[in-house]
DNA sequence: CAGTTACGTTAGTAAATACTAACTTAGCTA
DNA sequence: TAGCTAAGTTAGTATTTACTAACGTAACTG
């Protein structure tokens, strides 16, 4: 799965076109004309259409997965990293605002197995991460233990989603990470253990 | 905004499409195959193919909006509005699965300016009224105070739409009343205003 | 009963889309 | 230097898609 300078400058442009114009708007015609050369020298690059597409997830589901698999890793306590986690997220989108529409476009991709599958693969192992971030900061004894950590991850990682949708939908109008300086403040306020 | 009979029928039929295939399934040509007459008699009814999306939204979010209105307006305490709600939205795409797709269709509509709106507005309202349902609630005394209203509508809807679509995306594999009354459980254990 | 309307039909079209065939050419390499 | 390879080109195609034109006909209505 290495990819040549020339594919991952194909997947930068497929990337652009589909943040402005959803996943349709990714024609053969529109990324040739992005990448300045004809249609049919996109089939020097890669095998049809399709593997644009699944090259584009893998591309930066990749970027994501690291940087949260790098945040588990690291010497904080449970909260920091669940606040380490939330910052990132946010960040990564305000900086790379085009691959939204990617993550997001898994309605589009419902029927295409192998990109669906793609999809569903990447939403279960940052659950997958986010719960094990939980699970230690439970047992550390920061985070509150009366609820799983698979539902705190639920709705840490589903106020993340929806906040990041609404963020698209506005066309940009807020400010997405002063927004999740709130979204966070909630979550602590959530998850922290009482005193008691 | 009266809709004939025979424009519910195509809604429905519509509806179904979607729901089975994702919003790029329904063309004029599968519409019409699943209505059992030819293309030109879907023209009879609507004006074009963005006007029976329309619709398609239009219906189905008249539905969901008067749940969740009829709700707010029950006789009981703000927890249970939110169960209810809960139960509601759980049990509506249980009995109706195909109109998933199309509430999360979002992406797909990005940039048809006035599907997309739409989508936005349908957003905006349920925010509305759950933050309504949140704020009365803690004026009962019994939702916690210390985080605003429109942080714990976030956290709430954003929970229940990512618990949706991972039933979608699983093929609906799991119970997701079962889901929704665990959710439920989340929920009470967060929200509840704590003895001190 | 003449005319209109509602609601179908068949036949067809323009545009878009993903992709192929066949050719060119610059640069590396045996 | 002869030939191969990588990466372009132009021209074209089959298919799909939304939609139109023109026509038929049953049922209501003045």
């Amino acid at each position: 799965m290495d990819l040549t300078n020339r594919q991952i400058e194909i997947i930068q442009a497929a990337t652009k076109l589909i943040g402005q114009g959803g996943v349709q708007s990714l024609t053969t015609k529109t990324l040739a004309k992005e990448m300045g050369f004809s249609e049919p020298a996109l089939y020097r690059h890669f095998k049809d259409k399709n593997e644009i597409l699944l090259s584009v997830l893998r591309f930066y589901m990749g970027q994501l997965k690291k940087g949260i698999s790098d945040i588990s890793e690291d010497k904080i306590s449970g909260l920091d990293k669940i606040k380490a986690v939330v910052d990132f997220q946010f960040g990564h989108f305000t900086k790379h605002p085009a691959i939204i529409m990617v993550i997001f476009a898994e309605t589009s991709f419902q029927y295409d197995s192998v990109l669906s599958n793609q999809v569903s693969e990447i939403m279960r192992q940052k659950s997958k991460s986010l719960e094990s971030i939980i699970k230690s900061g439970q047992e550390e004894g920061v985070i509150r233990k009366d609820i799983l950590p698979q539902q705190l991850a639920t709705i840490v990682m589903g106020s993340m989603r929806i906040t990041i949708l609404k963020w698209r939908l506005s066309n940009f109008k807020f400010d997405l990470l002063a927004e999740g300086q709130t979204l966070w403040a909630t979550f602590e306020l959530l998850l922290r253990k009482q005193n008691n």
